[in-house]
RNA sequence: UGCCGAAUAGUAUAACGGUAGUACGACAGACUCUGACUCUGUUUGUCUUGGUUCGAAUCCAGGUUCGGCAACCA
């Protein structure tokens, strides 16, 4: 059924593996967050990568997170994490941290260190990147290089013991000082870092860097395909380096770059400097590019994916339109989505030939794109509630709207046609009086006139209130990361706009939270978990396209 | 001026020596009891210079541009 598809290149590599034979035609991937900050649409194009590759050549994906650097990490990142993940729809096949193999990292550092591949230095941190030299001139061994395999042995067990503070000591690869590649000039294995682990406690004090627990923690694993991005590329023949030298599962790795797009960032630094400084009111602030953000917004996991699927794989830089995502959620949303009305501005339409005292009971289709999704009851009256820029004192030149002696049909009720309005003394429009035709109802028009435009309303006596909160684009430009300055500077004001009284339906005030809604001519939405019983919150999750409001804009 | 990547419409992504295609966007139109959806059409592209070849986006060489790399981060 899916469309064909030309393979990306990492599904070639795999596709050449496995007709090579190589590893049995077995596949294995993961994905390797680290617990420091919550998942973004960024790593969603990892997961989906991961995982998606895994189920099409019928392996598996293990979900491993990279725990090294105790004083950044926390379980409230690591449930935060699998909570993506399982909301993204992806099941992994073992829950596993790098911690797990804090001791089997510690052999393979001592199998290094006798076969004299790596040494404890003591020099310091600016020592150190001294004597590595530059991409242009080779480093300079320090004096620690020459020590001998039992002096190393036992400065390393007196590292692990405790015997030294942070940073006294670290243990090194005996690389190539002269490389031209600056991660094989003797890069650090571990540290010292008194510092409690989520995981492991207290029971360690050195810790293995990402370069000498990332590679050995796939081979343990006997992952076939670790697929990472672009920035690891220079790692790469350390990575080999390291399973060589230890004589171990020869995983590999394969690199793509990282998604970027428009009007955010994706950057974990400046994620958690909205949160702290408050900028955003979360993790999940609906505008975040957090997948729990994109979640709260509305947005479904098959959205998401089908994003992540069309955005494509590859190696080079790129910038994806924010107009996919939103592409994606609408056309899932089109679908599926049950369409009611809700004004967002409301401004009084009086039907002065309609009997005050009458209430007719409207049937609404649910949802014109699926067949068998129903009706439900909307109830009309004499006095109404249409959105404020439905109506103009003067009518521009193609408005189908309402305006003096102009004729809208109501959606699902009459044809009613303007005959005068009141303002109030500033000049804001207070009430619109209209004569609707009564042979014009919906279902059966006999009037036989055709007016152009067709208007959402809520009856006064009927509708209820609710809070409307309506987001737009994080950032006022497009590369907020790659301008110069501040790029909180680059914050759109405007990204959330509260409407604390928008009126709604009765049908709507059945609605609980997570539920996705159409309201009709304005966009998606979703009850957001504010909500209460005496007043449900609302969030956009993404308008609708608006031709009108593109030729307002023009002139 | 070291090493490593990458360059195809506005943005992404195909074409694997044989007609440069698709999607999103934009624009124009049709339809419409949502100015939505749907449908139709239009516009715009192989970084550059050489070479190989009957034929090059694709292979080769030089150049240009962009990105990454010298954290006790991952």
């Amino acid at each position: 059924m899916s469309e064909e598809r030309s393979l990306n290149f990492i599904e070639q590599i795999i596709e050449e593996d496995i007709a090579a034979g190589t590893h049995g035609g077995r596949v294995l991937t993961r994905f390797p967050p680290e617990p420091n900050g919550y998942l973004h649409i960024g790593h969603a194009k990892s997961i989906c990568l991961n995982f998606s590759l895994a189920q099409k050549y019928g392996g598996k994906t293990n979900l491993r997170f990279d725990d090294t650097n105790p004083v950044k990490e926390d379980v409230e990142y690591v449930d935060s994490i699998k909570e993506d993940i399982k909301w993204l729809g992806f099941e992994w096949a073992q829950e596993l941290y790098a911690s797990d193999y804090f001791e089997q990292l510690y052999q393979f550092a001592v199998q290094l260190i006798e076969k004299d591949l790596a040494y404890v230095d003591e020099a310091t941190p600016e020592q150190i990147a001294a004597a590595k030299g530059s991409p242009t001139v080779p480093g300079t061994p320090t004096p620690a290089r020459s020590r001998s395999i039992a002096d190393n042995l036992d400065l390393f067990a007196r590292m692990r013991k405790g015997e030294f503070k942070d940073g006294e000591k670290v243990l090194r690869a005996k690389g190539d000082l002269a490389s031209p590649n600056m991660h094989l000039r003797d890069p650090l294995m571990y540290r010292i870092k008194h510092a409690h682990h989520h995981r492991t406690g207290d029971a360690w004090c050195i810790y293995p860097m990402y370069d000498f627990a990332h590679g050995q923690s796939d081979s343990i694993e006997q992952i076939t395909h670790s697929i990472c991005t672009l920035e690891f590329i220079p790692h790469r023949p350390l990575y080999d380096w390291f399973i060589a030298q230890l004589g171990i599962f020869p995983s590999h790795q394969y690199e793509f770059a990282r998604l970027n797009m428009s009007y955010t960032i994706m950057s974990k630094r400046k994620l958690i400097q909205l949160v702290q400084e408050g900028h955003v009111r979360g993790w999940d602030d609906p505008r975040m590019p957090t997948i729990s953000g994109l979640r709260r917004r509305g947005f479904t996991p098959a959205s998401v994916r089908m994003f992540c699927e069309r955005i494509g794989v590859q190696k080079r830089d790129n910038l994806i339109d924010f107009s996919l995502l939103e592409f994606c959620i609408r056309e899932e949303l089109n679908k599926t989505a049950p369409r009611v009305m809700a004004v967002l501005d409301p401004v009084k339409v009086v039907i002065t030939n309609y009997p005050a005292d009458k209430v007719e009971i409207l049937q609404a289709e649910n949802n014109p794109e699926e067949e068998n999704s129903g009706t439900r009851e909307v109830p009309f009256s004499n006095t109404l509630y249409i959105e404020r820029e439905d109506f103009m004192e003067v009518p521009a030149k193609k408005f189908f709207r309402l305006g003096p002696g102009l004729a809208v049909r109501l959606k699902y009720a009459y044809v009613v046609q303007c005959e005068t309005f009141e303002k109030d003394a500033s000049g804001n429009i207070t009430t619109i009086f209209c004569r609707y035709l009564p042979e014009s109802k919906s279902g059966n028009d006999t009037s036989g006139l055709s007016v152009k435009g067709t208007i959402h309303w809520v009856s006064a006596a009927h509708a209820h209130q609710a809070e409307v909160r309506l987001y737009d684009r994080l950032f006022s430009v497009a590369e907020p990361g790659n301008e110069e300055g501040d790029f909180k500077s680059f914050l759109n004001p405007d990204s959330l706009q509260v409407v604390e009284n928008a009126l709604i339906e009765p049908a709507l005030t059945k609605a609980r939270a997570g539920d996705r809604f159409q309201f009709l001519r304005k966009g998606y939405f979703t009850v957001d978990v504010d909500s209460s019983p005496e007043k449900l919150v609302f969030n956009r999750i993404v308008t609708l396209k608006d031709t009108w409001a593109k030729e307002t804009k023009k002139s």
